[in-house]
DNA sequence: CCGATAAGTTCAGGCACCAAACTTATTTCC
DNA sequence: GGAAATAAGTTTGGTGCCTGAACTTATCGG
């Protein structure tokens, strides 16, 4: 209640074109009839809402179905390939990628840049951004496809009224205007430029290409430097009132423990964390002891159980706030799901209060790093797929 | 995308009637070119849409507005005092309540029937909630007002898709249809029953009646003989997946402290529940600690800023992890806010990472006891204000 | 008492959906 | 090989709801 915006005959139809669009997202190759039993509308009017986003390039209609008995074959509905394509962006500590996603969620030109974004001036780390993203924008215009929509993911706190960066800790930013000043220093479009934070659009590449089979459920934790969160309840993200949420890594896990550079103490992130799982392992890097624990060792076995322990209590408490059924680990835990799994599942189950209803669930994130830069991109596809009409009318 | 509906004709009048209804409850006394202005809709639609709202009795045309200057004087519109009411029933520990809201949310017939339900068979608890829904329902039916809508509050969790009551433990029940087994035993409508947790009406009572002006995010924390918590994000309720969220009792707080009934060890609920309090303070009742606060006793205020910091932990993480900006304190908690104010905003406002945008407020409730009742009932009432439409549809 | 201003109503027009009849394509069976 | 059966997709007429503009009603200022 917000401030709702008056229905007209437009909004049916707008409505209507993303229900027809998302049911033959959800099955590829389903005729105009199928789409018509699905979605409860008539022959007649899904005729003509296919028409119209076959025009506008959104749809394909590609050859007859394949079916047994007797009885006309219908025609092939798809997304269309060619349609729109997703630009995702990340800008993360320690590289800057791009890559580009067409409607259907296939992923063309992906493409890392290590650098060290940390040490440099904010200037000069968008100068490199925006020479990422006019090469992109290159390969889609060289492509001959439209680019409909940029998502640009970035390790911080993003405003979702303003799409302003707040901070970015680990980068040393603080209120950056992304989308402005991007568009000074590239051809990126005034339109349909979304911002969001890293783990956020990590936990939906997870949702949509994850593959835990229609998972629209779960939390999803990564781990890196420090420890985000995603939340995805009913196949939606959930950011919180300013897009402030997920911020796990302070979860307030003890009363003592190392002083944190938030100020407090006995954050998660300093008990759980990469670096203090390596530092409890007394090993040097990831690798080292991912060998350490395929050879059974002691003390690396005891430092990813006690960081079980932590991130037990603080998923436990997530759990029962938030009435998920399923966690999934990405990042740094993803490595150490083997080891991880186990003793996290049955912290859980036995301090989750719906646990008797429905066992939770501990799986591990499909995708590797690239999860956030293709959450980024695929959700300015799918921004296009939920309101194919926001994106027809203005053209 | 759950599975969503096709949009007709019938869709466009549905929510434009909502439009109306809800622009007219937020300003009461409002004339159909106010609506229309407000709502973007032309004067005709409004018109329209009012003479069937006002036909079906949800609003009454009262006399001309007050204004200066020239020009005509158009109708005062308001929700009407005589259309259908909301029908509140609370199942408490130790009482059962029921009370009868109208569409403008004033309370009519609020009644409480103290009684131990614990020590009793679930039949006989339910035969006497239906004899107190049947007393209301004689009253709303004397006073000629329908009852449009029931909302049952309940100390447990209650699953969303089912309605059910899957558990509550201070009552010792498990898996109760409360609909249909009020249904036998009363005269309790089979339409528009709504079955919800008490610390989730409570907040949402908070919401709608708790005159802090137009907040419309914030956390309520209700301490009673558990912990829990109703999280409210752009004025609606936040309950997870299943209904099952806002468990705030268990959160794990430490990895040591006194063992909790749930089977696990650190619960917020044994920390800083009202027992552990008074016990810390060695005080009988609430009554006797509050005259030892007042009187600036030292054991009494040591163990309320203990509790303080126990719930600044586990605030602090839920308000970094939903991005709420405001926690308001009911039940046991309302009459600690003088003391546990002040040292929860500074716990928070160091370890919130939001904080520095925007600081976080810390409120009383200003609806007691009656809270959840309250909350249950004009839940009902919101629903038909929410969708005008369902309840005319069917007469 | 008239002109200006604003509320509320009436009515033709358009748009999107629906139902049903119709056309087209394919299989089945004689 | 041809007719009946079946199913996909299109065409057409009808209905409901919103809009814009003209119209009626009510009130104030001079």
């Amino acid at each position: 209640m917000t401030h709702a915006r008056p229905a007209g005959q437009h909004t049916v139809r707008r409505h209507n074109s993303a229900l027809v669009l998302g049911a033959i997202a959800e099955s590829p190759g389903i005729s105009r009839a199928g789409v018509a039993a699905r979605t409860g509308l008539t022959k007649a009017t899904v005729s003509s809402l296919v028409d119209r986003l076959v025009a506008a390039s959104l749809l394909t209609d590609a050859g007859p179905e394949r079916r047994d008995g007797p009885g006309r074959r219908g025609t092939s509905l798809s997304l269309s390939p060619r349609g729109p394509h997703g630009l995702g962006v990340e800008i993360a500590v320690d590289y800057v990628s791009t890559c580009l996603v067409d409607l259907t969620g296939a992923v063309h030109h992906h493409r890392t840049r290590p650098c060290d974004n940390r040490s440099q001036p904010v200037g000069r780390v968008l100068t490199r951004v925006a020479k990422a993203v006019d090469t992109a924008l290159g390969d889609a215009a060289a492509r001959g496809v439209d680019v409909g929509g940029v998502g640009i993911a970035v390790p911080g706190l993003v405003e979702t009224s303003s799409g302003l960066l707040r901070l970015a800790p680990n980068l040393g930013w603080r209120d950056v205007d992304l989308p402005a000043e991007l568009r000074r220093r590239s051809a990126l479009p005034g339109d349909g430029v979304l911002v969001g934070n890293e783990a956020n659009y990590a936990a939906l590449a997870e949702l949509w290409a994850g593959g835990h089979d229609g998972l629209r459920d779960f939390v999803h934790v990564s781990g890196e430097i420090g420890i985000g969160a995603g939340i995805v309840i009913e196949g939606a993200l959930f950011d919180g009132t300013r897009g402030f949420g997920g911020e796990l890594g302070h979860f307030a896990v003890s009363s003592r423990g190392p002083r944190c550079s938030c100020g407090a103490r006995g954050c998660l992130e300093r008990l759980a964390g990469q670096e203090a799982i390596l530092d409890r392992a007394a090993a040097p890097d990831l690798d080292v002891l991912v060998e350490r624990l395929e050879a059974g060792e002691r003390t690396a076995t005891a430092a990813v159980r006690g960081a079980a322990d932590w991130l037990g209590a603080a998923l436990s408490s997530v759990l029962n706030l938030l009435d998920v059924p399923a966690v999934v680990l990405g990042g740094t835990y993803a490595r150490l799901h083997p080891w991880l799994a186990d003793p996290l599942a049955s912290h859980l189950s036995g301090r989750v209060m719906g646990a008797p209803w429905s066992p939770v669930s501990v799986l591990r994130s499909a995708l590797g790093t690239e999860a956030a830069v293709r959450g980024a991109a695929a959700s300015a596809v799918r921004t296009i797929i939920a309101d194919p009409d926001a994106y027809i009318a203005p053209r």
